[in-house]
Formats: structure tokens, C-alpha cells, sequence
DNA sequence: TCGACTATTGTGGATTTCCGCAGACACCTG
DNA sequence: CAGGTGTCTGCGGAAATCCACAATAGTCGA
């Protein structure tokens, strides 16, 4: 892992190396890759930057690879690149939740200025997305029963309350709450929900 | 108002009949405009159901009145019909929002098949609207003072702490607390906190 | 078997919330 | 001016939360 970069996919050489120089040529890191089966042997989760992707190549295509990586939880944005692209295809991929789709031959300043509008998501995307994995890790440390409790709280419901439904003295439900408290780095009910409102959207991948 | 419906705004009389005729042999209501004009006029925000739009005609052109309709708060999924579209036009299209983009001449199926779709995602997206609608109002009952007390109780502060800051006795702001739930139909601050949770994105329009 | 973790409960007290009752002052409208 | 609304305050009590101290018991892995 290196920061952010341009991950360049494409199997025509004489492509990778003219999009990396001209990206050079603009201060933005880049990196290439022959074919849709190198770089998905590359890929993991915790990628950030761009991905650019050429649509036709032998063997898997951008497009497979696109829906491989989205399986896989990678969500870094990604922008299409080919020559022989039509409307449907490229309405189905931005459907699919591609960040752009650009035909070749192309312009250089545009797809620079692509380039640089899919970093600068990327960068929101990462910085939400590592605060959603340590909201995750936290509520992995929960035990079951405080989980249990932690989703009647955030019901509204008062301790007692809880203390009846579960069946266990109140007293008890006052330390789950205290330990769920402390596990999430909490101060009140209140900002429990709201920590776990950042959860609303992406459940998250597996794998 | 008449519930969801499909509106069509295309200059072509040909075109509208075909649409209707096909629409309404797969049992979908729908309405017809001959120019962005007419249909600008007619357009609200509370509408439903999607809008089936040409992206060429004379005077005011779909993209524009998709602009205009954005700028108006209207949020009715959008499927463009064109005859001489390129991908960088839907490409655009998408990326602004619009729901889909079809190339003319269309399939029936296929065509029918985006439609019922964006149907089916409005009736969501109404219903949500509608929530966010009835929160916001609700919000708006809160006096200045209020909502000020409202911003520190979600912020997680206890009641002698938002005294302070405010420079106001303890019981003012039990008071304060007691009508914001009362007002906000919500029985805790945890519940506050979900329901103005389901503020987040839309700030909401003006006009 | 020992220690760590989890779940459970109790006592008692400090702190906070919630609420009814009561009243004050300012501003605005009919 | 009378009445409504918004803001502010006090008193006192019921209910709930928060917490330290203390303890029992089951599971699981080293």
C-alpha cells in the first residue's frame, strides 16, 4: 500500500505507458496493469485512488473485472476507457456505479480532469469508509448480550424496561450499558445512535 | 395531482402516441407534453412517478428543463429519449442524475421495462420524501430558542451543561426539552436523534 | 487446574431527568 | 386592554441513570 494512486488497466502498452506519462506529466501517481486477471490478483479492500479501465482486453474484460472488484467490497471509483463504447454500454455501467466512462481516442486535459474529480472522491470515500470500519470494529467487540441490549436502548427503551423484556435484573442491564458505553467510546445513548447512524448505507462486503 | 404517472415531454405528436399507446397497453398511466415549456408550467415538486423526456427539441431542450427541473427541487426520476445521443452526452446525463438514458429508436421492452423501474424507485423515493417532509415540518414548530436547545441535547450534553452555556436556569431547559419532544412527537433524545437522522442528504430545496 | 472473559445480581448513594404547580416579564394582535 | 405566545424561574418529589464496591457462576483456552 502507497497512498493513493491511478490504477491503470489496460493490455494495449502502448496506452498504459502514454496515460502514464501523461499523468506523470501532472504530478499524479499511477500504476499499470496489463490485464483485468493481474490487477484483481493485486486488488484488496483497502485500495484508494482511481482505477482506470480500459473495456475491451483479452481475456476478462474491464467490465467483468468492475463487477468482480464491487463483489470483492473494493469501491474505488472507476472510470471506463474504450474505444468502441455505445450509449447502452456505457448507461449500464454508470448505472452500475461507475464514475465515468470516456471513449478513445480521448482528450487529455478531459480525462486528467476526470482523473483528478475521481481522486478527490475517492479521498471523501476512504476517509468515510475508514470511519465506518472503526465504528465496525467497535461493535465487533461487543459481546452478544450487549448487542442485544445496545438494540433496546437505541429503541428508547428505559432500562427497566429492557431489564423485563430480557428477563434479567436491572442492575445487570446497567452494566451492559456501562460496558457498551465504554466499548464504543460513547458518553450517551444519544451519541450511540448517532455514531451508529454512520452505518446507515454499506452493511458492508464480506469476504 | 393524481398519483404516480409516467409524463412524457417530446415535440414529436408521432412519438407521444406511440409512448401512450405503448404505456398504456402495459396498463401504466401516463401524460403527455408537447415542449420543456408546457411541462416546466405544469411541473411541481410533489410529483410522482417518472418523466420520459427527448433530449432535442425545439426551444427549451430536455437537458435544460432536467436542469431546470433540479434547480426547482423536483426530483422525478428522469429517463432520456434520444435519437442522436452520444456517450458523452449520457454519460452526462447519468452523472447529473437522471435515471436513464435510451437511445431511439427503442425496444418496447426494454423501454417499458426502464420505466416500471423508475416507477418503482420514485414510490420509494416519495415515501421517503414525505417522512422527511413531515420531520421537517415539525422542525419548523420549534421556536428559535428550541431548536437551540435541541442542537445541545444532540450534541449530548446534559441539561445543567446547556444551562451554563446558554446562561439560563436548569429548569428553562427542561422545559425547552419537554415541548421540543412534544413538538418533535418523539419520547426520548435517542429518538431525536434517529428521526433527524433521516435529515442527512437533502438539505431540501427552496423556491 | 488456573486465569480471562462473560453474565449475572445486590446495596447504597450521588446525580440527573421528568413533571406538576406556580409565577414573572416582554411582545404582539385583535 | 385582554389574551396568546415565548422565555424565563423556583420548589419539590417521583423515577431513572450512573457508579463504586462486592460477589457468584459458567465457559474456554493455556
Amino acid at each position: 500500500m502507497s497512498g493513493p494512486a491511478t490504477h491503470i488497466v489496460d493490455d494495449d502498452a502502448a496506452v498504459r505507458d502514454a496515460l502514464q506519462w501523461l499523468l506523470k506529466s501532472r504530478a499524479v501517481q499511477s500504476q499499470a496493469w496489463g490485464s483485468a486477471e493481474d490487477f484483481l490478483s493485486f486488488a484488496s479492500r483497502g485500495l484508494c485512488g482511481c482505477l482506470l479501465l480500459d473495456v475491451r482486453m483479452p481475456g476478462m474484460s474491464g467490465i467483468e473485472l468492475f463487477d468482480r472488484l464491487r463483489a470483492l467490497g473494493c469501491r474505488l471509483p472507476v472510470i471506463f476507457l474504450t474505444g468502441h463504447g455505445d450509449v447502452p454500454m456505457a448507461v449500464q455501467a454508470l448505472k452500475d456505479g461507475a464514475f465515468d466512462f470516456i471513449e478513445k481516442p480521448y482528450d487529455d486535459n478531459a480525462l486528467v480532469d476526470k482523473v483528478l474529480a475521481a481522486l478527490e472522491h475517492d479521498l471523501k470515500r476512504c476517509a468515510n469508509e475508514d470511519s465506518v470500519l472503526l465504528v465496525q470494529q467497535k461493535l465487533d467487540q461487543l459481546t452478544q448480550r450487549e448487542q442485544e441490549v445496545m438494540h433496546l436502548i437505541l429503541a428508547g427503551k428505559l432500562n427497566k424496561v429492557i431489564a423485563d423484556e430480557l428477563g434479567i435484573a436491572m442492575r445487570t442491564v446497567e452494566v451492559h450499558r456501562s460496558h457498551i458505553f465504554e466499548k464504543m467510546q460513547v458518553r450517551s445513548a444519544v451519541e450511540l445512535s448517532q455514531v451508529l447512524g454512520l452505518l446507515r448505507d454499506k452493511p458492508s462486503p464480506e469476504s
